[in-house]
DNA sequence: CGGCAGAGTTACCCGCCGGTACCATCTGGT
DNA sequence: ACCAGATGGTACCGGCGGGTAACTCTGCCG
């Protein structure tokens, strides 16, 4: 109700759409929830975007770029590998606990929208996560060894998801050769943790 | 047209459907899109299903189940963690490989379906694993090192994603530690590959 | 006071899509 | 040859949701 200027209300929507898009997704959210969650009506989010896509990919723009350029200025002043990968690490987690809502909205996509479709697929995840926990055979807690295992999980998905997206062929048993070095000395690695 | 056996008719459908839904998603594709590519009628999608979730809900099982089973058998009969790691990656991505349209399906997901906002969120990534691949400092081949670089990438989402879902709270730094010491020493293990 | 400009609302249109009631057609068993 | 039942098609409904036209409200400036 309370009158704002286009600037505010352009913002404001944006805030409140990626939390509304990040919980229900693009189809699952109608213009309709985005404006009520903002405390207005509809044609008022057609006043500053000319359709949902738009909005979404306005979305879409604004958190991606807080990720990366977090994450860049983190890492540009220094050149050492074994600094850069911690100071991105470090951000991108960071950003991950403070710009939840963004990340939700950016990753956490999906089938895993319908909260029956997103359970199953999580509990597939869940399934493989299990399997993989075991090889980290270091003394840390359950929690720790969960997380470390999903990261296990997510890093084949990331290799087969750019795979895949970039079409053509592709030799598995090579990939997977290149990955499991590389997840295997990784988990030789893991330190215990001091519990927290 | 031609008509068949319930249950050879019930598979075709999961087969098609399958494609459909991965390259569409589950609001991208109508009942009619599923039909038409079956090449058959609507209510006859609904003889065999009770209704789009439930058919889309048989494809998660299946789908799942074939991947699970998959690297369940391939690492079934060793102890050597070293070993089980190496046969599980080779299950998987052959899996992948193989049965690309059930990993498009099952983890290709999210808004990476309109196509419009799927190039959006892959240009994100890319980005992502632009900074990453500089850090693999071995001679490889450029396609390698991207693939090498988004499974880095995964990795942080895979973890991200398993401590949103989780709820409550988490200590970004200890994570971030635990993650790039994986990731680096994962890294420092790449070998230089022999040209393919 | 008059009227203009920008912010918001009400009320509507229309097309798509999930789902269904009903009819047609084919096939196998006797 | 004929019936039964399963397989498949036609034609429809009902609602949801994106998008819009037209009106109202508020404040401000001459």
């Amino acid at each position: 109700m309370s009158r704002l200027p286009a600037t505010a209300r352009r913002e404001q929507i944006l805030d409140v759409a990626l939390g509304v898009f990040a919980t229900a997704g693009f189809y699952g959210a109608s213009m309709n929830d985005v404006a009520e969650a903002v405390g207005v009506t509809k044609p008022v989010l057609y006043q500053h975007f000319d359709s949902k896509h738009d909005l979404y990919r306005a979305l879409i723009d604004e958190a991606g770029n807080r990720m990366l350029t977090t994450i860049g200025k983190a890492t540009s002043d220094t050149t050492d590998g074994k600094e850069r990968t911690e100071r991105g690490f470090g951000a991108y987690f960071r950003w991950v606990a403070e710009d939840g809502d963004a990340f939700r909205f950016l990753f956490g996509s999906g089938p895993r929208r319908d909260e029956d479709f997103a359970s199953a697929i999580r509990e597939i995840t869940a399934q493989a996560a299990d399997a993989v926990a075991p090889l980290i055979d270091v003394e840390i807690d359950a929690a720790h060894r969960m997380t470390l295992a999903h990261a296990l999980v997510g890093m084949a998905e990331g290799a087969s998801r750019q795979l895949v997206q970039r079409g053509g062929e592709f030799d598995p048993e090579e990939i997977a050769a290149a990955i499991s070095s590389l997840a295997w000395a990784g988990l030789r690695a893991v330190q215990p943790l001091p519990n927290e």
